[in-house]
DNA sequence: TTGAAAGCGCTAACAC
DNA sequence: GTGTTAGCGCTTTCAA
């Protein structure tokens, strides 16, 4: 990269102290109104802009936050970034990316990159294998604070998740509403603790219901694909569906598509999702929102607020809505 | 953030001076190795990193690139910047999301960024109304690289993109190669080039075909939802469909599936994908696949050509392949 | 209202 | 093989 234009050089020109000039380029009070002038001038004209890793270097600030996930492709972590971006953009906030892949090891890679860098805030959606969390300790020890996300850890953290339980309920009371009997219920990788949740939350908000209830754990689409595929052997075929996930609808989808059933008639389909992908289908799918938009949003904030100081632990929980479709 | 451990307080430690530490931690050949051994051993101790923001000052070095796309969700972006990350991280350097949203204002401000933050490189996916690329000229004054993909501007510039015209000559054969009649083809908002290009080759390779061909342009999914629909209220129905983007692709399915239509017994699907959307129904889609992810690894590559040097300006194409489904 | 100077943490030229 | 020192570009006391 070649040199820049510095204050060092635009105070020379001015016949000013570097002081001066810096002090007139951030608008400082006790500045002459025309001295800022002059200088404010010669910077645009000279195409100025303040080296922010000098800066950094200087005020121990890097205006960096970093975001680890697993994946950006699909489903969530897209949206939530892409609210993250909004807001940090507005406030001279930059967002780094850090990948996971699921990978503890890449993680802990990632979380050496964010002190080195020195980075002003981590924002973290754990893997399902992370245990130790001693690497996010360390990031404690340089006071940069950490938000977890979305799949956090248990104890005493910085944390904002969905409201599982709420989202469950929310699916149940909308499939209570209609007049389904037999419901089969897709809940996503049963080794997840978001998996559990929503799956305890619904099958007890369904203990008084007169109607029938199977639930089932797939992994990945494809295998929610399949059940679907079976559970439409039996004699008595389901007549209303709920999937935990976004990836769990699409592949109860594509098998509703391959058997030919009709929605809403032959079978009512409810969901929980981030919003886009119930939109894809006719008739589109009433879908409980767990919006990843909003979850980013109040992330932000709470992470300024903790950049502020406010050294409280809080567990924030973002609300879910139903959405209606014509599905059911 | 509170201040970590330094190359200076390691020094102290060690009785050593701050030079034979800095190079005792970067492996320096003319180091004893008991020195480096005794440097290391403390500086894993009390946790020491280096402060990437002291280096990228001193070196004048960010090892930061920047990736401005108009968003994350959904079609492809995500995959492109998943592929920049992964390549990204292996070399040290950290990526920076910055969003557009196909505003030239914003794009502008996010070039602003990019010069304060002295990012080593900058991808660039321009907006459709970025006219005027002084912007991004005044990045090449501080030397900082400028790789144009997907959407790039016309002129002389480092640029990366996929080969339109192959991508749509495939998904004709395709076409030709099955025995339908009567092709409907749907292009993209059409002051895009990329439309453009991908409508002209398509047409151009139909001129001797005996089939009907009509074309079309849609804005939004929703726009080609809509269109489909229409396309079958006529007495001569469409029994071929080719989508030019997964946008298209969406908003035709959408209509299929509100109209009932078979696919492929009454009408083959054909499109140009990143490769996710089309396997999202059943029969899965037949498309030509434009990897956002191959687009990735190569801009990556591209890039650090550049960094090193390499000062030639190249416009660079991505080839396409035909990946086939169930829908032709 | 302005200026002089120190120093953030690191690297690298130059000395020994 | 190791040490001394200057300086990257900026902010911020302290002094005037």
């Amino acid at each position: 990269m070649k040199a820049a234009i510095t204050v060092f050089e635009l105070s020379k020109k001015l016949n000013l102290s570097m002081s001066t000039v810096s002090r007139a380029l951030k608008n400082h009070p006790n500045i002459a109104a025309e001295t800022k002038e002059r200088v404010l001038k010669l910077a645009q004209q000279l195409h100025y802009e303040p080296n922010l890793i000098a800066v950094g270097l200087r005020t121990s600030s890097s205006m960096e936050l970093a975001v680890i996930v697993p994946s950006l492709s699909g489903f969530f972590y897209d949206s939530f970034i892409t609210s993250l971006e909004e807001e940090a953009s507005k406030l001279g906030y930059s967002l780094f990316i850090l990948l996971s892949g699921d990978d503890p090891i890449t993680e802990i890679d990632h979380l050496r990159v964010c002190r080195q860098r020195r980075v002003s805030g981590v924002f973290a959606c754990i893997t399902p294998e992370t245990k130790d969390l001693t690497h996010y300790e360390t990031l404690r020890e340089l006071e940069i604070p950490v938000l977890f996300f979305d799949k956090v850890p248990a104890g005493n953290y910085n944390k904002i998740c969905l409201a599982d339980e709420e989202a469950a309920l929310l699916a149940v009371h909308a499939l209570q509403e209609s007049n389904r009997k037999n419901v089969l219920a897709l809940f996503g990788n049963m080794n997840l603790s978001i998996s559990q949740r929503r799956h305890q939350a619904f099958t007890e908000a369904f203990v008084n219901e007169p109607k029938r209830l199977i639930t089932d754990f797939s992994v990945t689409t494809e295998e929610a694909r399949v059940r679907v595929l079976h559970a439409f052997e039996h004699a008595v075929k389901p007549d209303a569906l709920f999937c935990m996930s976004d990836e769990i609808l699409i592949g109860a989808m594509k098998a509703l598509q391959q058997l030919g059933v009709k929605i809403p008639s032959e079978v009512a389909v409810v969901a929980i999702s981030n919003g886009f992908f119930p939109t894809l289908y006719h008739p589109e799918i009433t879908y409980v929102e767990t919006s990843a938009r909003k979850l980013g949003k109040v992330a932000f904030h709470r992470m300024i607020a903790c950049l502020e100081g406010d050294m409280e632990v809080k567990e924030l929980s973002i609300e879910s809505s139903l959405v209606k479709g014509a599905s059911l």
